[in-house]
RNA sequence: UCGAAGGUAGCUCAAUGGUGGAGCAUUCGGCUGUUAACCGAAGGGUUGCGAGUUCGAGUCUCGCCCUUCGAGCCA
């Protein structure tokens, strides 16, 4: 019977048949002991001369590294460890002999492994890592699904620029001109927030930012839930709450992956609500307090600008020292309304501040959420659309909803990769996602 | 885009301006409990590209290309 690796435990003292390939092979003299890997796991043979024929034998000799074979034995315990399991070998089918592998079991560079990242991903870490962000999707949609939420799919061409700021990636549209990469869905989801009342959308984003860090791609997928009749503070109920419940499912589901990453679970077990809530200004006094300088380019190199101004937008060294102190995600809100984005609701109580919140993760992973409350009054909209100069007609029907029963709504965004490099404690985002697009690099 | 480090065998890395090496991988041989197995042997090189200095350049100088790390921007 063919049997899955993972699902091995249930058929110890039974003869059971493996699909695989050949991840690593030893041998001593009459025994060898291939490795095999079916994608869903590990589990080591036995292949005992006496025990098979000749020709099983001598196949078993011409095994190369990820050679695909069908294996048939029997399942044991292993004589010395618990709960390792053993495939005592019978008999051996080659499906196809691999040519020389280029990825061994001992080290190589990134660089190395990106260029073969089509094969990178047969390995055990990388296996791992997609597995975990299968899970943390699944959880995320499933969340959604259980607290009333649609899915509400927007498109990916569009014509106009969701922030001004980016840069977007663009085509060639037939006759209608130049189309854009999405950058958000979050327009179109506050369109189907007003038509459905709680929607999200999930799906590929595009920025053409030359960021070449650890935590940027070019092309990342991002979830954005859009909720009429929310403010900022439904907003964030919502955040810990959904927070809370992927980041306890993804440990309770996938603890062996993440144990194999090697990842510290006693910190994401901390992730529980609340999550403090620090507003803009309460983070720059912890940065005052730290005397962390704002970092500015001038002609003649840098300028330490101390104590940090008020106003300015945090870089990667004030996040993380804004979190350092707490062992949650941490949220920031009511920030200064220039340094962000024009469809964010002005606070009532100071109009100076926009009613946005930044979810910064802990451990120094950075910002895995942006979102706020956004601007419902048609009048202060259509200033802010001038004041950032963006094309009026490019934006009627955003504007529009406005116009026909404007509701107080809120939404946010969470970039899946960011969160997949923090539960799985990436040192790249690279890793986090099937096939990275950097700006130097589009292959494989 | 800016700053720093780097580019030598298929991979990871050594090599005082003076005959380019090791471990792993590959091929062959040995070994009945191996776990990135081990032991023995063999094959494997336009030192990123181009110019210059020098009797002599992997090593020094200049230009270009590429990579990594950091910064900005952001999810």
């Amino acid at each position: 019977m063919w049997v899955y690796i993972e699902k091995i435990r249930d058929f110890v003292e039974q003869e059971v048949t493996i699909k695989g390939w050949l991840y690593n092979i030893r041998s001593a003299g009459k025994l060898m002991f291939p490795e095999l890997r079916d994608g869903t796991g590990l589990i080591q043979g036995v292949v005992s001369k006496k025990e098979v024929s000749e020709k099983v034998w001598e196949d078993f000799g011409k095994l190369t590294q990820e050679s695909s074979v069908i294996v048939k034995g029997l399942i044991t315990r292993h004589p010395k460890k618990e709960d390792v399991y053993e495939l005592q070998v019978k008999d051996l089918e080659i499906v196809a002999i691999a040519e020389p592998y280029p990825i061994t079991p001992k080290e190589h560079g990134v660089d190395f492994l990106a260029d073969r990242r089509h094969l990178w991903l047969r390995s055990p870490r990388q296996s791992a890592i997609m597995r975990i962000r299968n899970e943390i999707i699944q959880s995320i949609r499933e969340y959604m699904y259980n607290n009333g939420f649609i899915l509400f799919d927007t498109p990916i061409f569009t014509p106009n620029a969701c922030e001004g700021t980016s840069t977007l990636f663009s085509t060639d549209y037939f006759d209608l001109g130049k189309a854009y990469l999405s950058q958000s869905g979050q327009l179109y989801a506050e369109a189907g927030a007003l038509a459905l009342g709680k929607v999200y959308t999930l799906g590929p984003t595009f920025r053409a930012e030359n960021s070449m860090t650890r935590r940027h791609i070019t092309e990342f997928w991002m979830m954005e839930p859009e909720m009429a009749f929310f403010d900022l503070n439904d907003n964030m109920n919502l955040i810990e709450d959904f927070l809370e419940y992927v980041v306890q499912r993804v440990i309770k589901n996938k603890k062996q992956e993440l144990d194999f990453l090697g990842r510290d679970l006693s910190k994401l077990e901390k992730v529980k609500k609340p999550f403090p809530r620090i507003t803009y200004n309460e983070a720059v006094e912890i940065l005052r307090k730290k005397d962390i300088p704002l970092i500015r380019k001038t002609e003649n190199g840098e300028e330490h600008i101390r104590p940090f101004p008020y106003g300015e937008d945090f870089g990667a060294p004030h996040e993380e020292a804004i979190v350092e102190a707490f062992d949650k995600p941490v949220m920031v809100h009511r920030w200064p309304a220039e340094a962000k984005a024009f469809y964010m609701k002005r606070d009532p109580e100071n109009p100076k501040l926009a009613l946005g919140v930044d979810v910064l993760a802990p451990e120094g992973f950075g910002e895995i959420i942006g979102g706020s409350q956004r601007e419902d009054n048609l009048d202060f909209l259509l200033e802010r659309i001038e004041e950032h100069q963006l094309p009026l007609e490019e934006f009627g029907w955003y504007v529009d909803l406005r116009r026909y029963g404007s509701v107080p709504h809120s939404g946010f965004g969470l970039g899946i990769e960011r969160v997949v490099s923090w539960l799985c404690n990436l040192e790249h985002i690279r890793e986090a996602i099937p096939f990275a697009r950097r700006p130097n690099r589009i292959r494989p």
